[in-house]
DNA sequence: CTGAAAGCGCTTACAG
DNA sequence: CTGAAAGCGCTTACAG
């Protein structure tokens, strides 16, 4: 550490200080006891065929015996090696986030690694000081969904050129690492079609913040389709809201906002499914009936869209299939280092439900 | 590692072997470049008061310059130090557990800890197997919020002695560690009073597994706030369910099998959010209005209850806010070990909302 | 105030 | 097949 850096702690204050360890069993504890040498326990533990079948019993019988625990931090140590990842994440207590957290987790141990945890809250500053706290327990390999605003090129000093990356769901300006992103054109353009399909003619893009890359990616898709069609989207069917269930469902005033029943909008790609069922929440107080008055689509796929009333029709991102990807991703760069970095683009899936309904009055 | 426990990995293999770190910068390059030893290089990490100002610049201008990063891995086995805890939950894509994990991993960084997670899916046998992999990485402590049916007396073979355990949420029979759980039983009672003054006296208790400790204890609170009005609960009133919401849609029936309106329950107590939220559910699948024919009560307070329509009764948990208690118990018994065990009880706090209405037909 | 030496718990050539 | 020795990157008495 450089004891410049953000907020990250002192070498050997805090967590350090305290927790000297009940005096451990060793290898040569074992050694003795089994009256070998520490090197024949290590190569008992490592499995080398090398020893005989009846030290390795004797030694085995004494591991068991004394309850030893392998420290791997000094393995790892000796032989230059690391068996654990680091995963940060912008948001943990978002079930999207837990779920995809949930799919590293289990392909990572699946390999043997373990998943250090970091949880910044969306915070810049507290990402930057995360992650340097997890550099310094030597992590293989780093899996980061980065928070909003984060600064690439600062990042890319923190973390040094040691761990390969994986960048998960958000674009990093300025870094060059590997990208897993969601397919969010692809899906905003299927979700339109579908309502195109559906008979409607005036869709609004409703949600999120403009200027973050899948809001962007996923306007593009969505003014996609409608130009496909022969529609030139207008300014007011861009509505943005922060992407949260509360905010969205303040923002219907703006989708009906100064026009006419005969110009307002019959139907709404949402940014996500938060958004989705915010717009829901916020047309039923309008008077409006989502499903039947009006045709709403999210993304994501949330638990809660199958139970949502309608159910939600959306893009089913499988978070937890794309934790399992990402771990994937950064396990084979750890293994081939080196190399161009990649972007992978993970496919979503449209699931169609209640919520997206027929224009009022068109014919079935 | 003993190498015969469970599934887990055997010592040089897997993560081990894959890979090689570049070469990293230790404090021996930075000693040489500023011209110095490497225990004065330490000893500016450290901040110690012993280095001369100047040569404490020179060095941290190297450190800098050199982007060196601290091995706290090497400095722990040194010093006989940790600097991570362990943390294991049953399913971390449940929000619960998700936003616990999110106080625990904020509570454990602001000590300057690192967390190590593990999730288990509810298997005692990947609960075995997580445990001994993260125990290898020399955790100061851990926090388990155990799986269904786990042994609390293999659990305590597996992590020796070594380290101080915090249990969440569930009680694990023959394990002698610290336990913080939620005040299930005043919960339930205190749901349960909430009906009676609402004037119901056919009340149900609705879902759960029976062997559950949480259940259990629900259950009682609930009998307790009855008897205290002059109830006795009926057997019929106690349905079972798994813990989810499709499986409690389905348990509507037993609610009202086999007894005439005059005679079927008013209202029930739901054994979590997930239950009450399926039961909702089920009532209108069954013709039935909740907070209007039927009162509800949940337990939880998952972010969902209060979009539910109708918003749901239920008790509040503050899941994340549990997270950072059970790190704070933690660390306090890491700071001073030793002593007897002991369980700690958690508030819980009723929210009432429009599902918990009056009977049919009671005067307003 | 700074440096040389020993050691944390492992692994790995290298001899035998 | 087994053992003695060196070393991973740090820290910590102990001299000077």
């Amino acid at each position: 550490m450089t004891g410049k850096q953000g907020t990250k702690q002192k070498a050997g204050t805090a967590a350090g200080k305290r927790a000297p360890r009940h005096q451990a069993i060793t290898v040569n504890d074992i050694a003795k006891a089994a009256g070998v040498s520490r090197a024949t326990v290590s190569l008992v533990l490592r499995e080398s065929p090398l020893v005989h079948a009846d030290t390795r019993a004797r030694v085995e019988a004494e591991l068991k015996r004394q309850g030893y625990i392998y420290n791997r931090s000094a393995a790892n140590l000796r032989r230059r090696t690391s068996s654990s990842i680091a995963l940060v994440v912008n948001d943990l207590s978002n079930p999207f986030f837990a779920e995809f957290a949930t799919g590293v987790d289990e392909a990572v141990a699946a390999q043997g690694y373990v998943t250090l945890l970091g949880n910044t809250s969306e915070s810049p500053h507290r990402e930057e000081a995360v992650l340097a706290s997890l550099m310094e327990h030597q992590p293989a390999g780093v899996i980061l969904s980065p928070a909003e605003h984060s600064d690439g090129e600062r990042l890319e000093r923190v973390l040094g050129q040691r761990s390969p990356v994986v960048v998960f769901n958000r674009e990093l300006a300025g870094a060059h690492w590997d990208f897993l992103v969601l397919d969010n054109r692809n899906g905003a353009r299927m979700a339109t079609e579908h309502l195109l399909e559906l008979g409607h003619r005036r869709i609004a893009f409703f949600g999120g913040h403009a200027d973050s890359s899948s809001c962007r990616e996923r306007r593009a898709g969505y003014a996609d389709a409608l130009r496909a069609a022969g529609i030139e989207p207008r300014p007011q069917w861009f509505v943005e809201t922060a992407p949260t269930r509360l905010d969205a469902a303040t923002g219907v005033d703006a989708l009906f906002a100064g026009v006419g029943a005969a110009e307002a909008p019959t139907a709404a790609v949402c940014y996500n499914d938060a958004v989705a069922l915010g717009l829901m929440l916020g047309l039923v107080r309008h008077g409006r009936k989502p499903g039947e008055d009006f045709a709403v689509t999210g993304f994501d796929d949330v638990p809660e869209a199958a139970f949502a009333a309608p159910p939600l029709t959306t893009l089913a991102v499988d978070p937890r299939e794309r934790g399992r990807q990402a771990a994937e991703l950064l396990l084979q760069r750890i293994r081939t280092r080196g190399g161009q970095e990649q972007q992978t683009t993970a496919p979503v899936r449209l699931v169609v439900r209640g919520s997206s309904c027929k224009p009022k009055g068109a014919g079935s």
